[in-house]
RNA sequence: GCGGUUGUAGUCUAGCUCGGUAGGACUCCAGCUUCCCAAGCUGGCUACCCGGGUUCAAAUCCCGGCAACCGCACCA
């Protein structure tokens, strides 16, 4: 990963004002402050938890709501076999030497591949074979050239014990994908048994990050989205695709990144499709919405890009990926999507190591016939002949390719099987029509992976504004963590309870409302630019005589005037996007 | 994990050299004032990262921990 834009003063820099903002009006801050807190922990507060609510609702609404794709929330501690058929304990477990001298940290494995031993075989080794091998090859520090210490593991998954029996180990899930492989009977079966089908998770996940920082962007724990879409691999058209097919995919390519070049290449997702840059239709269609997704919670597309993965950067199980990466100020461009071809490999290992049968019947739409040769011992007239003998005689002629036997009985009259001569009237020879109706096969998976703590802290970062020496977030209109606030512009002479009254009023309506009458009108309009509130309604003298408010657009400051009685239906056109501010009243002259 | 820097109210910070338990600004709260963009006046709440040591006395000096920032490493 690129890391461009890079600033040496923290002061110039977006993500601590942000940070400071955020903790000052309670989006996010570091979790258990009072013990001195822990790394790679937040808390989300009151206005955090609910934006990322209404982030984590527009991803529902792209991927969940338009594509009916299924929703499951299982659990976050699994038994250890789940991440051992996964091949996770295998590649989260990285052993790793340090210098006696410097201190500098290396993977073994890395330094013996030097060596031409493959990260394969150091797989397999344990600690003492790692050490050995590495006094053998004479590897020494790559900076100071000082002799390594002992070896250790380091495990990126927190490990646990499952009730008070010390050998069921349990681990807490790395992503949120292997649920939906574990669960895919159930799922398939709720589908009705029907392809293509897909299923969503968003929850927590736990990587025991050695040293995380960058706020935001790396916790130990952490929200992912995982969608698992399942398809058969024999029909990957995907019906939605005239939706997508003009959608533009800045893609910055394997080729082009060889060249040590950060071009990017736009495509038509049609043309990726038709140049082969994009392999699968449903990849291509969820990068579209990814790309989408990004769009509707303040990225513009040129701060948006897809980086096709190089063979040795994929992930174990995959064919083709790509990183769905946003420029973000201080960190450069920053990974908020993974798009992966993950074939049949999961639902394979979860096969082969549970015993479980994970395939899934597909019947032709013509069936195949065939006509086979079949060749019967007969075991009646076999018998007499060779006794204690004639069950191993019939089972050597069945292991015969059916064909051999029948051309040796055409010419000869009999065949030499195991030092037996078989007759001709010892076997029946016949042939056998066969109706194949269908087939079993393990679907095809391609899976879109979102961090959703990113995607919170970039539609913090693109809503952040400065307007006249004030901080404005101008989140957009659909995830704004408030939507209107609601202020007396005197909290007296009545205009503070008919100000209550009227928040009540769109508070049941269904709207996220806030309540404010401390302060000059100034000020409350200030505070709430500064957290995001879309619009402004304010209750004035005039309110009393004739029911019409103040509304103010918190990006543009502009207010129009309209009556409490028609708000609630203006409101839902306008947070639907169906209305613009103008719209919602009559003009006010400044 | 390693090395460097740092840690004082919600936020920014003064005080630390040379020990005598904290001062300002903004925010916040209350009251007055104020008829639409952080106005003003009065009052109020709130802090020395945690633990140990030295000392009559520690925000200040020493040791240990934790956290943050910057580099290195790590990020399947």
């Amino acid at each position: 990963m690129s890391s461009e834009a890079k600033c040496s003063k923290p002061q110039c820099d977006k993500s601590v004002a942000i940070n400071e903002l955020a903790r000052r009006r309670g989006f996010f801050w570091p979790s258990f402050e009072i013990y001195g807190g822990s790394g790679g922990f937040v808390t989300y507060g009151p206005l955090g938890a609910r934006l990322k609510q209404n982030v984590e609702a527009k991803l529902r609404e792209l991927m969940v709501k338009k594509i009916g794709i299924y929703e499951i929330e299982s659990s976050i501690i699994a038994p250890g076999k789940v991440f051992e058929a996964s091949g996770h304990v295998a590649h989260f477990k990285e052993p790793m030497v340090e210098c006696q001298k410097c201190h500098t940290r290396f993977r073994a494995d890395h330094l013996l591949e030097e060596k031409n031993i493959s990260s394969k075989e150091t797989e397999k080794m344990n600690l003492e074979e790692i050490k050995q091998e590495l006094i053998r090859h004479q590897v020494v520090c790559p900076d100071c050239g000082s002799p390594f210490g002992e070896p250790t593991r380091y495990l990126t998954m927190f490990e646990t014990t499952i009730g008070p029996y010390s050998g069921a180990v349990g681990y807490g899930r790395p992503e949120a994908a292997q649920n939906i492989f574990v669960e895919f009977n159930r799922l398939y079966n709720v589908a009705r048994e029907k392809l293509p089908f897909g299923a969503l998770q968003i929850g927590h996940a736990l990587r025991n990050e050695i040293s995380p920082r960058q706020g935001l962007i790396r916790l130990r724990e952490f929200t992912i989205a995982d969608l698992e879409f399942f398809f058969d691999p024999e029909e990957p058209d995907c019906q939605y695709l005239t939706e997508v097919e003009d959608e533009v995919l800045p893609i910055l390519l394997c080729d082009t990144r060889l060249k040590e070049c950060e071009d990017i290449t736009n495509f038509t997702v049609k043309e990726a499709l038709d140049k082969s840059i994009i392999k699968c239709q449903w990849q291509a269609f969820f990068m579209a919405q990814a790309k989408r997704l990004l769009n509707q919670i303040g990225v513009p597309t040129e701060k948006q890009r897809f980086i096709e993965k190089l063979t040795w950067e994929k992930a174990h199980y995959s064919t083709q990926s790509f990183d769905q990466e946003v420029l973000v100020d201080r960190w450069g461009w920053v990974e908020v999507s993974g798009h992966a071809y993950r074939t049949d490999y999961d639902l394979g290992c979860h096969m082969k190591a549970s015993g479980v049968d994970m395939t899934v019947y597909k019947e032709f739409k013509n069936p195949i016939e065939s006509e086979e040769l079949i060749v019967k011992p007969i075991v009646a007239k076999l018998g007499p002949v060779y006794k204690g003998d004639a069950a191993k005689v019939a089972a050597a002629i069945a292991e015969l390719p059916a064909r051999q036997v029948a051309d040796a009985m055409e010419k000869d009259g009999s065949i030499l099987v195991e030092g037996y001569q078989i007759l001709k009237e010892q076997v029946e020879i016949s042939k056998q029509k066969t109706i194949v109706r269908g087939k079993r096969f393990i679907p095809h998976v391609v899976e879109p992976s979102f961090g959703c703590d990113r995607l919170l802290y970039i539609a913090l970062e693109y809503a952040y504004g400065i307007k006249n020496d004030r901080v404005v977030l101008g989140f957009p209109r659909t995830i704004a963590p408030i939507q209107v606030g609601v202020y007396p512009l005197m909290s007296r002479d009545g205009l503070d309870t008919k100000a209550k009254e009227v928040q009540r009023m769109l508070a049941c309506e269904g709207f996220m409302t806030d309540y404010d009458e401390t302060g000059s009108i100034g000020r409350r309009y200030a505070r709430a630019d500064e957290a995001g509130v879309q619009l402004g309604i304010t209750i004035d003298y005039d309110t009393i005589d004739d029911n019409t408010v103040t509304i103010r657009d918190r990006d543009s400051w502009q207010q129009v005037r309209a009556s409490i009685t028609n708000l609630p239906k203006l409101l839902q056109k306008y947070f639907k996007g169906k209305a613009n501010f103008a719209d919602l009243g009559s003009q006010i002259k400044s």
